[in-house]
DNA sequence: ACATTAAGTGATT
DNA sequence: AATCACTTAATGT
């Protein structure tokens, strides 16, 4: 058994069932800025996070993205989810936000699993609630923040997911997830920095007071 | 030293 | 808040 199943999964889960997923999954281990899942993709496995973050993301028509939620250690895709019940396509793109390790499960135990393990049916239950609070969140977001404030969320996010106040990002690549432009984030990071909530240099940006 | 990339700024819509 | 056009600063080769 792998440590890691172990230590976030443990709890979780019945030991008998446990067991199963340890013998029927496999390791998969990414680097950062790897696509788990793209757009259209089908889906044969599905990844249980054992360490690391995952970010995911939806695409206009103009290929420009768009920030949807982070996937943490302890937590499945509820995408990959809803995918492999039938046949459907992912709707999403998953990127790996640092070097990630997952357990991939053939989604063909899925199924049979709902009905024997009850520890089971509960986590993927819980997983499409906290996936349904976290979208939620970010329709709020969208719709009744500034763009200031959107940003503020956007880094205390990114860093609580990274467990590091000091993100090694560039305002480009914020524009990116935020679905905006890179002069408007460069302004608006200069203005938190002059209210204290941040501090930027090249390339990284320490979020104070989290 | 030069080229490239990241970040800052003023003006306009 | 978005876009343009341009400058300045930091970094890689």
């Amino acid at each position: 058994m792998h440590p890691l199943l172990q230590q976030n999964f443990g709890y979780l889960f019945q030991d008998k069932l446990l067991q199963e997923i340890s013998k029927v999954g496999y390791l998969k281990k990414l680097d950062a800025n790897e696509v788990v899942l793209d757009i259209g993709n089908s889906v044969s496995n599905i990844p249980l996070v054992l360490e690391g973050a995952i970010k995911v993301l939806r695409e206009d028509t103009d290929g420009n993205e768009l920030l949807l939620y982070f996937v943490e250690k302890g937590d499945t895709c509820a995408m990959t989810l809803s995918c492999c019940w039938g046949t459907a396509r992912s709707k999403i793109r998953a990127i790996t936000e640092t070097t990630t390790q997952l357990y991939m499960i053939p989604v063909s135990y899925l199924e049979q699993w709902m009905e024997q393990y009850p520890s089971w049916r509960n986590f993927i239950l819980e997983s499409y609630h906290t996936r349904m609070m976290e979208l939620i969140e970010t329709v709020d977001a969208l719709a009744f923040l500034r763009m200031d404030e959107r940003l503020l969320k956007y880094l205390q996010d990114k860093a609580k997911v990274l467990g590091t106040p000091v993100l090694q990002t560039t305002h480009q690549d914020i524009a990116f997830d935020m679905h905006t432009s890179r002069v408007v984030i460069s302004r608006l990071l200069k203005k938190l920095e002059t209210e204290q909530k941040i501090k930027m240099t090249r390339n990284s940006i320490e979020v104070l007071h989290l």
